[in-house]
DNA sequence: ATGGTAGTAAAACTA
């Protein structure tokens, strides 16, 4: 029996998050951290950084939008980018900058950046929920629930009214709508648990997301629970804890996302 | 109903 912990972080560039970002992981060590809107092409990604830190890294990411990376102690096996279902999103080259798929000996784990959709009359947001579908045909012909796999992230989906701090009136929202919960239950229905939500049922005010444009967001508690752990029953039987590091949002330079971060006896 | 901030990158666009 082992510990090991998984953590997944919005960074909205990871270039100017480094500050924030390295001390955490020298300090807290996750066996495996995924990363989203990294927002850098391959050839500037930072990549000594991590090796510095005794991190292997994986990476994909263009210019300005999107982009995903996934640090991990142990050394990979395969690295995937992006759904590979021979379809071509519209809101950037490919798809391939925001799902990174990582193997290790005693699990897989799905890296993803959900396209965030917009507004509800958007094309964006059609993409977003063809998103969803897409995503739940990769799980159907990649792997069966039965095996260890982590699906984990930033989702652009609160999945209940306890996971935003205004319910109704924030009901319509991209995030929060109910098109995106079909969506993203459809996804989650294929055989997932939130883990986050096993360790804490009902608690509310549990958020992972704090717009910058709102004053005081932490301090009066206006945020979102979109970025999520989720894992697949026999994994989700195993894991030991689940909690949302607010450390980016306190930084001096913040960042509007946290840090969740999950424990697993495995 | 709108705007508020931050990031990239050099004027908007995204979130």
């Amino acid at each position: 029996m082992s510990v090991f912990r998984i953590a997944t972080y919005n960074v909205n560039s990871i270039r100017s998050r480094l500050h924030i970002l390295m001390p955490w992981l020298r300090e807290n060590r996750p066996d495996v951290i995924c990363l989203q809107e990294t927002k850098v092409e391959d050839s500037k990604f930072p990549q000594s950084e991590f090796t510095d830190a005794g991190y292997h890294v994986a990476f994909r990411g263009e210019r300005q939008y999107n982009g995903v990376a996934v640090a991990s102690l142990e050394k990979p096996g395969a690295v995937v980018c992006g759904l590979a279902d021979g379809a071509t999103g519209d809101d950037s080259p490919s798809d391939e900058d925001r799902l990174l798929r990582i193997s290790f000996p005693r699990f897989t784990v799905v890296n993803t950046y959900v396209p965030q959709g917009r507004e509800r009359e958007a094309p964006q947001f059609a993409y977003k929920l063809e998103w969803f579908q897409r995503l739940r045909r990769y799980f159907d012909r990649s792997f069966s629930p039965e095996e260890n796999i982590i699906w984990c992230g930033d989702l652009n989906v609160a999945p209940e009214p306890i996971d935003v701090h205004d319910p109704k009136r924030l009901r319509g929202h991209v995030c929060f709508t109910p098109e995106v919960w079909e969506a993203f239950d459809h996804v989650k229905g294929w055989g997932f648990v939130d883990v986050f939500r096993k360790h804490h049922p009902g608690e509310s005010q549990q958020y992972t997301f704090f717009d910058y444009r709102v004053p005081k967001s932490v301090e009066r508690k206006l945020g979102w629970r979109v970025d999520h752990i989720l894992a697949t029953p026999p994994l989700a039987e195993k894991s030991t804890q689940c909690w949302i590091d607010l450390a980016p949002r306190m930084s001096e330079k913040p960042s509007d996302h946290t840090i969740v971060v999950a424990e697993f006896q495995l």
